[in-house]
Formats: structure tokens, C-alpha cells, sequence
DNA sequence: ACAGCTACAAGGAG
DNA sequence: TCTCCTTGTAGCTG
């Protein structure tokens, strides 16, 4: 099955803030910025000005970095799964949230569960823990999401973030067990979040290249689609957004290669 | 005042 | 042996 996107999208460089801010804004800033590019190139999307209907995928492009961006759900659809999910998840607790940095022992500013094939194990800050069987909710999304991408999935690691103040420290999902060529399809659902990607050599006080970060914001409903190599060169996170007062719930579906072979 | 960002704090895993 | 990962917080900026 191939994949739905549309090719010969505008190549946005992604470079500002500008998907981070509220839709009005965001397109109005879209326009100033597409008019500056325009005093420096040609533009290339002239024959797509005849496309009238909305674009479903946006691309997502950086040296090493390749992304696509859909609403997968409508509103309605999105607040239905949502509310299954609240009800259906069941996170970890106790010792199994916590993790231990610079010798002090933390709960994770978060709630995490992971799904998935029978036999599958997750290993999460040096503690490894095998995956639920899928529940029905789980199920329907993962199937969606295969139907948009042509994607198949074994796995799904769910975090739930509270409000603003629950977050993700910046990481790579480059663990040894994913498939290297399979992308990772994000599903966000709840309250939209602000999603920072850095390049690994724009990290740190000695950072050896300035490369702008790559700022979105995750709706309510939205699909993310990392695509290799982006996992390799860029970092990742969910950064406190102290303005944030209601839950989002995240389901990064993943496929993970068997670890042993008979 | 405060949101947002960076640097930095140890020790274990691979 | 070396590099990388984990989060909270001090300190700075706007």
C-alpha cells in the first residue's frame, strides 16, 4: 500500500516559531514568511496554486530531518477516542514510574503504559517490561494510522501528560530493537502541545553548528509521522508549557524487530 | 514577576 | 574506556 501524501508540497524550512502559534496567526505568518522567500527564490509552488481543497500532509524538512504532519481525526472522532482511552489505559505505578537521575530517585513527570504484540518487551531507562495486549481503542488507531501510512505497527508506547506542567526531557527514539526503517507515527489527542525537534551537533555548550530547532504544535487529533533518518541526527521534546491546563494523551506507535529468532 | 531557555548536577548501561 | 541517558533547578533573559 503506498502512502497518501501529496508530493511537491511547499518545502516549509520550518525554521521559526511559526506552527507554534494559533491557526489565525499561523497562516498569516506563513504568508510573511513565504514572501520573503520569494525576494530570494523562484517560486516553486506556482503550479500548485490550482489546488483549492486543503492539504491533508504537511512535509517536514531539515538537514536530516524528514517529517510528515496530518489531522488523522476530526474533532468529534478525536474527543470520542480521547474519553475510550481515559477509560481504557491502565499506566504504570510505583516503582515502574520511577526513574533514577544523578543518583536521586524521581517520579517521571508523566503517566506511561506500553502496548502491544504478545511477547514484546520495552526497555525504558535501563528497566525493561513486556507490553499489554492491545485493547480495542489502541487497536482502531493503530489499524488507522496503517491505512493512511501503509505502516504496520507491533508496539505502542502511551504517555499521558496531565497539564502544562507534565513533560518529556529531549531524546532520541533510536533504541537498538525499532525497525530502522520504519518510521514512528506520533498520535496526539487532548490539549495541543508544543513539540521541539535540535539537531544533535546544535546540542550543548560546545555545540559544533548552529542549526535552528524545529518547532510544532501537536493538535488535537494529529498524526506525526518521524521518518528515518530524522531519529539518527535530531532530538525530541515535550517541553512545560505552563499555560497548559488540560491532559493530552500521546501514542507513539513503533515496530519493534524481534530480538531473538528461534 | 514570571515564562522560557540553558547549563549542569552522578552513576549506571551498553 | 568512553559515550549517552534520565529530571530538577539555579541562573539568566526578555
Amino acid at each position: 500500500m503506498e502512502r497518501f501524501l501529496i508530493p511537491g508540497q511547499k518545502k516549509r524550512s520550518c525554521t521559526s516559531d511559526a506552527l507554534t502559534r494559533s491557526p489565525r496567526k499561523k497562516i498569516k505568518l506563513e504568508k510573511d514568511e513565504r514572501m520573503k522567500e520569494e525576494k530570494d527564490e523562484v517560486d516553486e509552488d506556482s503550479a500548485l496554486a490550482e489546488f483549492s481543497h486543503p492539504v491533508p500532509w504537511q512535509k517536514i524538512e531539515a538537514e536530516g530531518l524528514d517529517c510528515d504532519y496530518a489531522l488523522l481525526f476530526a474533532k468529534e472522532e478525536a474527543d470520542q477516542l480521547f474519553k475510550q482511552l481515559e477509560n481504557e489505559v491502565v499506566y504504570s505505578t510505583g516503582e515502574e514510574a520511577k526513574v533514577q537521575v544523578f543518583g536521586k530517585v524521581y517520579s517521571i513527570p508523566r503517566k506511561q503504559a506500553t502496548y502491544g504484540d504478545a511477547g514484546l518487551t520495552y526497555t525504558y531507562s535501563g528497566v525493561t517490561r513486556s507490553a499489554c495486549p492491545w485493547t480495542p481503542t489502541l487497536e482502531s488507531i493503530r489499524d488507522a494510522v496503517t491505512k493512511t501510512t501503509g505502516q504496520t505497527f507491533n508496539f505502542v508506547l502511551v504517555n499521558r501528560y496531565k497539564d502544562g506542567q507534565d513533560h518529556m526531557g529531549e531524546h532520541r527514539d533510536d533504541e537498538k530493537e525499532l525497525d530502522p526503517l520504519c518510521p514512528i507515527a506520533s498520535v496526539s489527542l487532548g490539549a495541543a502541545r508544543d513539540f521541539i525537534f535540535r539537531h544533535r551537533d546544535a546540542r550543548g555548550k560546545h555545540s559544533c553548528r548552529q542549526i535552528e530547532p524545529v518547532k510544532l504544535e501537536l493538535a488535537h487529533g494529529s498524526l506525526l509521522l518521524m521518518n528515518p533518518p530524522t531519529n539518527t541526527f535530531w532530538y525530541h521534546s515535550l517541553p512545560v508549557r505552563k499555560k497548559v491546563l488540560l491532559p493530552r494523551i500521546n501514542l507513539t506507535f513503533r515496530r519493534i524487530v524481534l530480538a531473538s529468532k528461534k
